[in-house]
RNA sequence: CGGGGUGUGGCGCAGCUUGGUAGCGCGCUCGCUUUGGGAGCGAGAGGUCCCGGGUUCAAAUCCCGGCACCCCGACCA
């Protein structure tokens, strides 16, 4: 009943004072189908505009993307902008709804902030320059510098300067859902990446660091819900806090095929492959040495070709990875051969802000590039913690052309300092479980943003004993678009898209077969209205095409269940339905039929 | 920003090397037939060949410049 009762909720929104609707309702009237005045019903496909195609256009790369086009979800405009065409939008509002359902439930309110904003705010969150290329600037005619809003932490943070005064005014959380625009150096794969989006971005007010602690985990039990109620698969991961500083993240992973992050994924954990620490499988060293022996290696500068020569595994050798931090200093960070810099957990290890060393600055500080190493270096040496001193020698650049020592202990031989910082590699384990490593797509993260805003932005308020005090601010984004980009991913099948139940633009594709006029036509009629007032959102493919073209179509676009209406099966007064998810079908007698369509999709995923 | 690629009817493509008045499949319109897996026959409509300049008697095709879009990488709340 729960159930009955919020698909009817998003019904009545959906259709309320759209186009759409009303244009729909002068089309039915004037076939005399229905009486003028009857409440706003659903498509009949000979009247609805879902342009599908049968090959999907050249240029689309993901099963998403293409998926989307073809079953006539959305539509390009230009490079990261694109149309939703109304069924996709429909499905987007829907989603767009289980979030505002949620976000209601734990006392959020929303609002709505606009997309242009002055760049005044911008330039005292010091963000003006920090968010790069990536803002939209603009001029208005009195040449005042504007932003296309990327997000809404300095309007939302500046609201909060002038209504909270007190700590009696917090907490608050506050959200809306908005067009997004960020010049994206390269949007890719449909709505997955684009230059323009509704999000649903929530900010949290607290007076202190315990009481964000709380309206943060409100928005993990909130997103819980959401990512479960759309129907995805999904999990949460430890992100990187990232050039914004802060005092946590965590990021909502949907697993696909067209992520653009990779997950590192074992029992009981999860992490962005940009933060993910495992351990490394051991590795076969050649025994130490007394002491460093040089060893000719002419020409050979790779990590392959050095290990090749010498005939030990990639990983015995010590990779040296030199940086330069802010006060110029030199940092050599060494690791294992096999393995690659993390550069995000680089930074974290050295707590700075660093860059790769230049090939001049390598040259005068440590010696030629292709075989620099730890022995003798007069710099600081960061020893990655896979590297074991467990009495085997190491093979390390000698500093001098053509030259590479073996045998090299570390502590030993050179000093060094512990960090982790390399990135994760498939068979490396956690807790003695070996590693996954998949794509997923970011469809939500969650963020302790701390003081940052409040503070350059004045947002104050006063403390019980009557000092001022800066907001705790948290934020919390959800991309509707990449949820239902994810969706399609997750559950498409060779003949389309498979929407979770929740989240589909429509319950039932109801195909009826036989030209106008016919038998099935009539039940077909009939059953449309009995299925509207049993609740279900119908797509009604009343169409004079052939069969084949209904069932593709009604595949392609993917609705929990398919209700045919044919000949063949009325000669027992039945209907077939298929059960999109899977591709099972069943026949159910023509009597209660709406009932029984209606318990069956209930049963969907 | 680096590398690669593509722009020809609504969609997918051929034609370009070797210049000569633009073609195929699907879709669309009309008629007839057909109706449980993108059906058949017939008749049609629809194109500034991305834009600008140049060469030439003649440019989709050759040359120069630009724009747009896609993919890989870098970047990315």
């Amino acid at each position: 009943m729960v159930l009955l009762l919020s698909s009817r909720s998003i019904r009545a929104s959906a259709d309320s004072g759209t186009g759409v609707s009303s244009t729909r309702q002068t089309a039915v009237t004037s076939r005399s189908v229905l009486p003028v005045g009857t409440l706003a019903r659903m498509p009949r496909l000979s009247e609805y505009l879902l342009p599908t195609e049968r090959e999907p256009p050249a240029d689309a790369e993901a099963l998403s993307h293409k998926l989307l086009v073809r079953a006539g979800l959305v539509r390009q405009v230009g490079a990261g902008l694109w149309s939703w065409m109304p069924a996709g939008w429909r499905a987007h509002q829907r989603i767009v709804q289980i979030i505002r359902e949620e976000m209601n439930a734990i006392g959020a309110m929303e609002m709505l902030m606009p997309i242009m904003q002055p760049a005044e705010l911008w330039r005292r969150s010091g963000r003006y320059d920090a968010f790069g290329d990536e803002l939209f600037k603009l001029e208005d005619r009195k040449q005042a510098d504007l932003v296309l809003g990327p997000t809404s932490e300095e309007v939302v943070t500046t609201h909060a300067a002038a209504f909270v005064r007190s700590y009696r005014d917090l907490p608050k959380i506050l959200y809306h859902f908005q067009t997004k625009e960020r010049d994206e150096p390269r949007p890719r794969a449909a709505v997955l990446r684009s230059r323009e989006f509704v999000m649903k971005d929530a900010y949290s007010f607290d007076r202190d660091r315990a009481g964000l602690d709380v309206s943060y985990e409100k928005h993990a039990r909130a997103y819980d819900r959401i990512f479960d109620r759309c129907g995805l698969e999904w999990y949460s991961v430890e992100a990187d806090v990232g050039a914004m500083g802060g005092f946590g993240a965590h990021e909502y992973m949907a697993p696909c095929p067209a992520g653009e992050n990779d997950v590192v994924l074992a029992p009981g954990y999860a992490a962005n492959l940009e933060v993910a620490s495992a351990q490394a499988p051991h590795v076969e060293l050649p025994p130490a040495l007394a002491a460093p022996e040089e060893v000719a290696t002419p020409g050979l500068t790779t990590i392959a070709e050095v290990a090749g020569a010498l005939e030990v595994a990639e990983g015995a050798l010590l990779k040296a990875y030199p940086v330069v931090l802010n006060d110029d200093s030199l940092v050599l960070a060494m690791l294992r051969g096999d393995h690659k810099v993390n550069e995000i957990k680089l930074g974290l290890a050295l707590g700075a802000q660093f860059r790769p060393a230049t090939a001049q600055e390598i040259e005068e500080r440590l010696g030629p590039p292709g075989s620099i190493g730890p022995v003798g270096a007069q710099v600081r040496i960061l020893l990655d913690d896979a590297v074991v001193a467990d009495g085997g020698g190491y093979v390390v650049g000698a500093n001098r052309p053509n030259l590479h020592l073996r045998g090299v202990v570390p502590g030993r031989d050179f000093a060094y300092e512990r960090g982790d910082f390399r990135t994760v590699l498939s068979g490396d384990t956690v807790g003695g479980h070996a590693v996954r490593i998949e794509p997923a797509i970011e469809v939500g993260n969650i963020f302790k943003l701390g003081t940052r805003y409040s503070v350059a932005l004045g947002a104050n308020y006063l403390d019980q004993s009557g000092s001022s005090q800066p907001i705790w601010m948290g934020c919390y984004g959800i991309g509707p678009a990449r949820i239902a980009a994810a969706a399609i991913e997750q559950f498409a099948d060779a003949s389309g898209i498979s929407w979770p139940r929740a989240i589909a633009p429509f319950d039932v594709h109801l195909v009826s077969l036989g030209k106008e006029g016919a038998e099935e036509r009539a039940y077909a009629d009939r059953l449309y209205e009995e299925l509207e007032t049993a609740g279900l959102q119908t797509l009604y493919d009343d169409r004079d095409a052939g069969p084949g073209e209904k069932f593709a179509d009604a595949e392609l676009l993917g609705c929990p269940l398919r209700v045919t209406v044919g000949r063949r099966t009325l000669q027992n007064r039945e209907i077939e339905v298929q059960v999109r998810r899977g591709q099972e079908s069943r026949t159910v007698p023509l009597d209660g039929a709406a009932a029984t369509v209606f318990d069956l999709w209930r049963e969907t995923a």
